[in-house]
DNA sequence: TCTGAACCTTCCAATCATGGTAAGGTCAAG
DNA sequence: CTTGACCTTACCATGATTGGAAGGTTCAGA
């Protein structure tokens, strides 16, 4: 009955795609430029992970849903691996991702306001008079 | 005196590129794709802008300063020298564009949101517990 | 008239994360 | 033994922008 008891030990680039939620493509491209170390093969060449690796890929796929770049997923891969990292780097990194998202929302946020108002004196008709064109004329 | 009242007939790109905010390298790359029709030149090749040149340049700065993409700027261009559009033309892409731009924001707010709680838990100082590593990890 | 700085030209390449295709090898089930 | 679903590599495309290289032009000052 020992069997029963044993996870799945090998997953290829397809299974290992469907549990971390990364495509087998992007799996590909992170280890060709070095965010993963070169995955084990079968015979044939085939790319093998185990649970380990899938909780890599995982923790790449959290940190790219939160908005980090590969450049900074490197860095947080290393701080994380780490055991003796002062979490005052992580806080910094995290907190300077987090400004730039600040910056990113309060430019759309400009835009939709400025737009909002265009689109708002619009009457949008069969009319060729449009305040849009005018603002985007005008400036 | 008639001098004094005349404008400057044609600019040079570097010029044009001060007066309407865009950089050269992209006036050309914006003619390049066909946003821009072929700039009139000098018998040596310069390229020469005249006013409406630059009314048209600043058009488009003001769409892509809203976000408005490369493909949208033209659609608004070709409404704008239409001038028998109806303005509900113009309006339903400016919409598409406020609702693509609303679902950005949202998106980012969402990871602003869940970095912000993991950066509040962490302390940042010279031990390496980290909250955010964890909720990376975990997700 | 020469010279040098500041322009201009074209072409090619890189960025970032992702998607797509083609041409071929491998594997398990029928 | 075939079929279909997987895997492999390699190359190209997206979108907007930026960068550089290598070379021609313009203009002001010595």
């Amino acid at each position: 009955m020992y069997a029963e008891w044993t996870r799945k030990e090998w997953f290829t680039i397809g299974e290992a795609a469907m549990e971390s939620g990364i495509t087998a493509k992007m799996i590909r491209h992170y280890e060709q430029v070095g965010l993963l170390p070169e995955a084990n093969r079968t015979d044939a060449g085939y790319r093998l992970y185990n649970d380990r690796d899938l909780h890599l890929l995982r923790f790449i796929r959290h940190s790219r849903d939160l908005g980090f770049s590969i450049k900074q997923i490197e860095e947080l891969l290393g701080l994380w691996q780490d055991k003796s990292r002062p979490s005052r780097e992580v806080k910094k990194l995290a907190q300077s991702h987090l400004n730039a998202l600040e910056l990113k929302i309060r430019e759309l946020n400009a835009m939709k306001a400025e737009l909002e108002r265009l689109v708002h004196c619009c009457k949008g008709d069969c009319r060729p008079d449009c305040p849009i064109l005018e603002g985007l004329a005008a400036g």
